[in-house]
DNA sequence: CTCACTACTTAGGAGATGCGCG
DNA sequence: CGCGCATCTCCTAAGTAGTGAG
């Protein structure tokens, strides 16, 4: 019965979106849809605005497994004294105990919110014993997961194909949905094992607990026609409703921001296939007019209002160097990073010469998961005159652009496009600057066409500043491949000493063998050939130590330019994505015609 | 305008998987 | 056939952007 109230709360909900979804229904009428549906099969019904699905159903979120206390012959130690935690503190002991061998299990603000957490889990009696974390003995239990990661990595093949086929089973049971008579599959079933939070860089929040996650906290949404998920026995759900106007089929609310976490759909699927596609055809719309636009905050620059200035200037970045919107976020609740609007004013520096290049500015702060974005560009000399101007009379800490935020910058750019947003600027730059560079570049073998492509790949993780941790081995495995260089070369040597032997050999008193010259040569020519593959593969991995390719290719480079190059190259598109991005790729994969132009 | 709330995309790292080589 | 490394998959944090109330 609460069910039902539930939902009707929810049809009430609906009435008040519908103005949401007109001006939604504007933006999918400035993009036409046909070509792609037909292509993709995606031609029935298109729904009413909002409308996301007619049918969907599925079978709840997966859920982890419940805690099994410690064995009796691993215990904790209090300041030297052997205690029995309760269920529940022992719990969170164990998580702290894993995580002993991390950097961060020794960081203050990590053990204090760790051990605050943790004290809210004991019973009364421990909290009276346990006041000092540096009593705290967890070295068995420590042990005990070292033990345990062991014995998992010496899996006989016996034993990992039955762990293997068990996670297929929950895989084949939970993994997938139907969607509007299309099964399926579903991006993350399961529900967020609990733990200790560890946000990225200085985290506030860091070695706070993550609860478990109860049926009683999780929010199913499917149809009102089909099946309804089955709860864990024992359990019920929080909610049951039916909106088709969210993509979502289940949600909670975690407790260390207080956010609600989704479950959703593999980007493999229809419906995160054609958000896709809608993405890049608004980037490619915004092709169409990024002249006019950037004439028009070229013009900004000079405006009376401060506002706008600092929105032009804050759009030359955007647009120029690709920077993230900038969105203002809760103090203390994240950790300090910034994108374009939240910039402050120590982190950037004005040099009115700087390396021979006049009006540059130096950028350096952090930006989302705490990456650093260093960078000393040179700016026209308007921009330069605004920055200054926007510098006067303040503080380090104080706000660059302070008569500016992402929402005002947002509903000027949608005014001068349906659909543009901050965001778009990146899309468009990312892409754009892919097929640039893929038409200057020419090569002939399938290996220098490869790095050709991650060559090009890797200018836009640049400009996008994706970044990742140099690997550990990297150093290690980069002089193997220089090992292996050099004795290609060695052999490669050999090769031709051998080949001009034949070659005289032949000459002076005719050959007791006449294909061996024509070995000699075929041999030389493999040696070449596989050095050649080699030093190919050093130049690309030097160059990639710390740029990660992977998200610009996933989010941000229009995969129709991609095949497209495949097709006018004649590189198997399998060179270029993985299977799974072959997937997510697959409408741009199916309906790309070698003359594509983003 | 601000604030709270919601829904969705984008992000790097850890651990699992798998592949080439001797 | 096992080993060591590169690649891929999974995980979930951290962004963007929109809505509506006050």
């Amino acid at each position: 019965h609460k069910q039902e109230e539930e939902s009707d709360r929810e049809a009430e909900k609906k009435k008040s979106k519908k103005k949401t979804e007109k001006v939604n229904s504007c933006l999918s009428q400035v993009i036409c849809l046909p070509s792609i549906m037909l292509a993709l099969k995606w031609e029935e019904e298109k729904y009413e605005d909002g409308v996301k699905w007619k049918f969907l159903e599925h079978n709840g979120p997966y859920f982890p497994a419940n805690y099994e206390p410690l064995p009796d012959n691993v215990h904790f130690y209090y300041n030297g004294k052997k205690v029995k935690l309760s269920l529940a503190a022992e719990e969170v002991a164990l998580f702290f105990a894993q995580m002993l061998d991390h950097e961060y299990s020794t960081k203050k603000v990590f053990r204090d919110n760790f051990f605050k957490d943790w004290r809210k889990e004991m019973t009364h009696e421990e909290r009276l014993l346990i006041q000092d974390l540096e009593k705290c003995d967890f070295g068995e239990l420590h042990a005990m997961h070292k033990a345990k990661v062991e014995a998992r990595k010496n899996m006989t093949k016996e034993e990992k194909l039955v762990v293997k086929e068990a996670n297929q089973k929950i895989v084949d049971e939970y993994g997938y949905c139907l969607l509007d008579h299309h099964k399926e599959r579903i991006g993350n079933f399961k529900i967020e094992p609990p733990g200790l939070f560890r946000g990225r860089g200085e985290h506030p929040k860091q070695g706070m607990l993550k609860k478990r996650i109860q049926p009683e906290d999780v929010i199913i949404n499917c149809s009102k026609e089909g099946r309804i998920p089955i709860p864990p026995a024992g359990h019920r759900w929080k909610e049951v409703r039916h909106d088709n106007t969210v993509t979502w089929l289940a949600s909670w609310t975690e407790n260390i921001q207080g956010s609600i976490k989704y479950i959703m759909l593999n980007a493999n699927s229809k419906l995160k296939g054609e958000k896709d596609w809608e993405k890049y055809e608004i980037a490619r719309k915004l092709k169409s007019c990024v002249d006019d636009i950037r004439n028009q905050y070229m013009q900004d620059l000079k405006s009376k209002h401060m506002g706008t200035r600092q929105r032009a200037v804050a759009l030359y970045f955007i647009d120029k160097l690709a920077l993230r919107a900038g969105n203002e976020k809760e103090e203390g609740e994240t950790a300090d990073t910034v994108g374009c609007c939240s910039l402050r004013v120590e982190h950037i520096t004005l040099h009115e010469l700087l390396d021979g290049s006049e009006c540059v500015v130096e950028f350096d702060f952090l930006g989302k998961d705490c990456i650093r974005y260093y960078n000393k560009v040179p700016v026209i000399r308007k921009v330069f005159k605004n920055l200054k101007l926007f510098l006067e009379n303040k503080q380090p800490g104080d706000e660059l652009f302070d008569r500016l935020n992402t929402s005002v910058l947002n509903k000027h750019l949608s005014s001068l496009m349906p659909g543009l947003t901050a965001k778009v600027f990146r899309t468009y730059n990312a892409s754009i600057t892919l097929q640039q560079q893929l038409k200057e570049l020419t090569n002939s073998n399938v290996a220098e066409k490869l790095l050709s492509y991650n060559r090009a790949n890797r200018a836009v993780a640049i400009l996008c500043n994706h970044q990742r941790a140099p690997p550990k081995t990297f150093d290690q495995s980069m002089a193997n491949l220089q090992a292996k260089i050099d004795a290609r070369k060695e052999q490669l040597a050999l090769a031709k000493t051998e080949l001009k032997q034949a070659k005289k050999e032949a000459k002076t008193k005719g050959s007791s063998d006449p294909k061996l010259v024509e070995r000699k040569k075929a041999a030389v020519k493999r040696c070449e050939e596989q050095l050649l593959k080699m030093e190919v593969q050093a130049t690309d991995r030097e160059e990639n130590k710390q740029i990660a390719l992977g998200t610009s290719k996933l989010n941000y480079l229009d995969p129709r330019i991609s095949v497209a190059w495949c097709k006018n190259m004649e590189v198997l598109v399998d060179k270029i994505y993985n299977k799974s991005q072959r997937d997510k790729f697959a409408w741009a994969i199916d309906m790309t015609e070698a003359d594509f132009e983003f």
